[in-house]
RNA sequence: GGGCCGUUAGCUCAGCCGGUAGAGCAGUGGAUUUUUAAUCCAUUGGUCGGGCGUUCGAAUCGCCCACGGCCCA
């Protein structure tokens, strides 16, 4: 394509600044790297920004400041321009009798909003109070060639901000708000596990044998052992031989990966914390978790507040606990005890729900299809879900008392589930039979059944003390601390489907 | 996978009982030495998501497709 026929096609706004890019190519070189800044935006307004205009001109603080122009008002010999770096903005104050000659004109006013530029100057108040910074020189650094969105309404196109995240952020500082409280969300969990004495490792994400989950796996092939392996839908299953291994405390917090629907709760790849702690159970990782969230919501935002989609949660007090079965019984006043208890009375009531039943389906299963759809989503306060039938729990400890359930727990808030957690099954046995009903699940066609992992039982024979595990998925729990609505607002660079 | 809604200028949006596309901002030219959604005058800019159909005539009506959003599975 002639360079012509590539103007015709582009929008006159890019094609007038490539022309623009052009004449500084000509002027020597357009992508200088010679400017070097002392001071950054927010920093300044710290320093400077409770000061009088005054004291300001006593003072005669020179700085170097640089970033992308955001806006500008030309008002003949003078201008002001805000300028935006990543601690914040800074508003500029160019007069062209302070700038050698021609900058003003031949320059800074043929420059574009959203061109990268550094500027020297003054630091000074404006008659209405802005802190500003009187220039005295200013380059431009990066021409920008794509015209940015226009500067009241920003850009709010979801598909725009999700598949151009970049704009995004140079556009919505509540986006880059929060990817900075998800930053400090997992920094946090970091230090908090490392101060209990955890060790944080690294396990595959290609597996040969997925596991440590009931979901479909990504496939994918290495080509020079031509085999097939699998994205890890979760990485229990290496944590806990790392327990074996005699590392008491690990965790790890990566991505996992499932293949299924994308919704605002879903995306097929995200982030989980996964950790484990020998000489355990379930019950000291509520109480871990409790004290953690705290911790965490204090330390970033001060208060144990969270308002999430208009409601308010306070993590003070402390968090519900209750079973599945009692769950059950409190949001269904039509159901009591005993009808969860058998196949004959329970089927009824699931058929009534809607619930289709498989074949396969036994007691524990249907129960927990039953609190899916009638109790989850009410569970707004901070609660724990106890005792999870041993069918759906395929990886957890049997309850001493009553080996129908495990002592397992799921952790919601805001009517989503946020954490999984349970005493871990050592028994190797167990473990083999566990694993023998999810064989018979698989090719019974349920392709979410989990794989017989030998090595896995063979590690567990070798002897895993008594252990406590947990997963926390941090795009939901970071969803609910920035009062995101879907999982693509926390996911920088979220899944879409290819457009042309 | 199903239902509903959306896709119009770079951005944010009008126009949708069919009559040949508009506004604000951005851009361009001009005025302006403390503005801040700066202001004032003038002005450029569109395969109306894609395709097919109905019609003398389609941004507008119908069908199909793509992408997105919400709800359901």
């Amino acid at each position: 394509m002639s360079e012509e026929n590539e103007n015709q096609t582009e929008n006159d706004l890019i094609a007038q600044r490539r022309q623009h890019l052009q004449e500084l190519r000509e002027q020597g070189n357009a992508f200088k790297n010679d400017f070097k800044r002392d001071s950054l935006a927010a920093d300044l307004q710290k320093t400077h920004g409770d000061k009088s205009k005054e004291e300001l001109e006593q003072e005669q603080v020179k700085v170097a400041v640089a970033g992308r122009m955001m806006s500008r008002r030309i008002m003949g010999k003078a201008s002001f321009a805000h300028m935006q770096d990543m601690t914040g903005k800074i508003q500029l104050y160019v007069r062209r009798d302070d700038l050698p000659e021609g900058v003003y004109n031949t320059g800074f006013k043929k420059w574009d909003v959203g061109d990268i530029i550094g500027a020297t100057g003054t630091v000074m108040k404006t008659n209405k109070g802005e802190l500003s910074i009187h220039v005295d020189s200013i380059a431009l650094l990066t021409k920008s060639l794509q015209p940015l969105p226009e500067k009241f309404h920003g850009l709010t196109d979801q598909e725009t901000r999700y598949r151009q995240r970049y704009v995004d952020l140079i556009m919505n500082e509540e986006t880059r708000n929060t990817f900075k409280i998800r930053s400090q969300v997992i920094e946090f969990i970091r230090s908090y596990l490392k101060n209990e004495n955890y060790l944080e490792v690294e396990t595959p994400m290609m597996h040969v044998i997925p596991g440590g989950a009931t979901a479909r796996p990504f496939t994918t092939h290495h080509n020079s052992l031509d085999m097939e392996l699998f994205l890890r839908i979760a990485p229990e299953l290496y944590l806990k031989r790392l327990v074996v291994g005699g590392f008491e405390k690990v965790f790890e917090i990566n991505r996992s990966f499932r293949n299924e629907g994308l919704s605002p709760r879903h995306n097929p790849e995200f982030t989980m914390l996964e950790f484990y702690q020998a000489y355990s159970d379930y019950e000291d990782l509520m109480n871990l978790t409790e004290d953690m969230l705290r911790k965490m919501t204090t330390e970033l935002f001060g208060s144990n507040e969270i308002t999430y989609q208009g409601e308010t949660y306070n993590l003070d007090q402390s968090f519900e606990r209750m079973t599945v079965v009692e769950s059950i019984l409190k949001f269904n006043e039509s159901i009591n005890a005993d009808n969860l208890q058998s196949m004959d009375t329970i089927r009824p009531i699931a058929e009534k729900l809607d619930i289709p039943i498989e074949d396969s389906y036994g007691l524990g299963k249907i129960q927990i299809e039953i609190f899916e759809k009638t109790v989850e989503a009410k569970l707004l306060a901070p609660t724990f879900i106890t005792q999870y039938p041993t069918e759906v729990s395929p990886l957890a400890r049997k309850n001493d008392d009553d080996p129908f359930v495990t002592d397992r727990f799921e952790f919601f808030i805001g009517g989503r589930e946020i954490a999984n957690g349970f005493s871990e099954l050592n028994d190797p046995e167990d473990q083999a039979e566990r694993f023998r009903k999810q064989v018979e699940e698989k090719e019974a066609g349920d392709t979410e059944a989990m794989h017989f992992d030998e090595d896995y039982i063979t590690a567990l024979e070798y002897g895993m003390p008594p252990t406590a595990g947990e997963g926390i998925g941090i795009d939901r729990l970071v969803m609910f601390l920035t009062d995101s609505p879907t999982i693509r607002d926390v996911i920088l660079f979220p899944h879409m489907r290819y457009k042309n």
